[in-house]
DNA sequence: GCCAACGTTGGC
DNA sequence: GCCAACGTTGGC
């Protein structure tokens, strides 16, 4: 079982907008090495879910993936933000996963908590500049931040 | 709202 | 294949 950490705008979309939901196909990732990341994951994975562009931005919850290798349909509409005219039915660029609602923590783990506790080898989003959506969270790396919540 | 960091695009 | 220009991300 391997653990990651995805990044959301709450304003998009929430881990309480996951927790009415229950699960969600994780679309709209058009950045070749996230996307790399997603057709990595496997079932039964679990994933920090982190509010990016938040006040304040941090860990507020868990996730499990439940469906892997699954087409992103925002692909394929023309009226969608994620429409991509090169991607095909017969060779779908796009593929991502569905996740499940695990938790919320009772208290948002922010980054000035992670940036106090790990480095940006321990975990990317610490590191200054980091854009990459979808990041792999070394197991030992997840236990500390485990540790972190109440 | 600012801007640094990063990814992508496209001319050459 | 290089790289300047541009667009986006995301913390502050």
């Amino acid at each position: 079982m391997n653990y990651w950490l995805m990044k959301s705008e709450p304003n998009t979309y929430s881990i309480n907008d996951l927790k009415q939901e229950q699960k969600t196909v994780w679309d709209g990732v058009r950045n070749y090495q996230a996307r790399n990341y997603l057709r990595q994951m496997q079932e039964g994975d679990l994933a920090f879910f982190y509010h990016s562009n938040a006040k304040p931005p941090g860990i507020v919850g868990m996730m499990k993936v439940i469906k892997t290798l699954v087409n992103d349909p925002t692909q394929f509409e023309s009226s969608s933000a994620y429409y991509d005219p090169n991607s095909t039915e017969e060779n779908p660029r796009w593929q991502t996963v569905i996740v499940e609602f695990v938790s919320v923590f009772e208290e948002i783990i922010s980054l000035e908590t992670l940036k106090e506790n790990l480095t940006g080898d321990d975990l990317l989003v610490v590191k200054k500049g980091s854009r990459l959506s979808v990041i792999p969270v070394k197991n030992e790396v997840a236990e500390k931040i485990l540790k972190m919540t109440k």
